[in-house]
DNA sequence: CCTTACTGCAACACCTTCTGTTACAGCGTA
DNA sequence: TACGCTGTAACAGAAGGTGTTGCAGTAAGG
């Protein structure tokens, strides 16, 4: 399968929502965000929702509908967002049970769940230092 | 698709191994290390295969074949396993390409590119940390 | 009240990757 | 030479992501 882009595609929508709000546009439609990420709108929508049920953005229905960010894009980072997309862990551990009836087997899963929670715990304060603001402000100079 | 466990599937063939040399068997065969892991020998040749290629295990071949590690387990870290088995990256850009005429569009992928440069960075940090001996060592105490 | 425009979501097809399996040729030691 | 194991191709099945269509729900604005 290709890489996972949920994050990808999240935090793009965002960094674009962000802009747009600098700019004086009130809301953007999914329409307005697929042109600019150059997918289909549904594909945004569902991100959309992800970021909606964290708390991120919000939504306005009727006429004139569209969303806009619920927060400044100082204070969202990568690590909230990467949570409201429900990104994968990087590592998986045995699909089937090990033979527990040998040593290795018996004890592998909990010493590399140990290992893989210290990695999972440098990514999220990676993520962590990083805002969305930080993403505009590193992609306008690009 | 289940989490990817190609690197967990590595490490505890090399933890086999490990804790084989030190009961002074000189080889194990894949069918024996299929046993432990409780999957089919052809996956465990894959695996192999890789950590063959990398240097990490060196193989016997014509009657009494076998595998056995090609150094001391104190001194393969994670991080070679990561490598020898080419996991992907956690995170992926676009699919598809943006929308270069958009400024979001345009500069986001350098601008995320950086990020998962960090993440990455701070991972392979992490499992250069944890050698196979380590691994082994919280094996047998779980 | 009713039109309008957009969201929310189900359903589906397609693609890719991973796992697991069978089969068989290749190889080197005893 | 015979044997046992490796190396690898080929294939099936499962899972997840992406992209697409279609349609009901919803609220602003006339």
């Amino acid at each position: 399968m290709a890489a996972n882009s949920r994050l990808t595609i999240a935090t793009h929508v965002l960094a674009w929502l962000a802009l747009a709000q600098r700019r004086g546009r009130e809301v953007l439609t999914s329409d307005q965000v697929a042109a600019s990420v150059n997918t289909n709108p549904v594909i945004i929508r569902r991100s959309l929702g992800d970021l909606r049920r964290a708390g991120l953005v919000e939504v306005r229905h009727g006429a004139g509908a569209g969303w806009s960010l619920a927060r400044s894009p100082e204070g969202i980072t990568l690590l909230e967002v990467y949570d409201a997309v429900g990104a994968q862990p990087p590592f998986g551990l045995h699909h089937t049970e090990p033979n527990l009836e040998c040593p290795v087997g018996r004890g592998i899963r909990p010493a590399l769940s140990d290992v893989y929670s210290r990695v999972e715990r440098v990514v999220r304060q990676e993520l962590a230092d990083t805002s969305i603001a930080d993403v505009l402000r590193e992609t306008l100079l690009k």
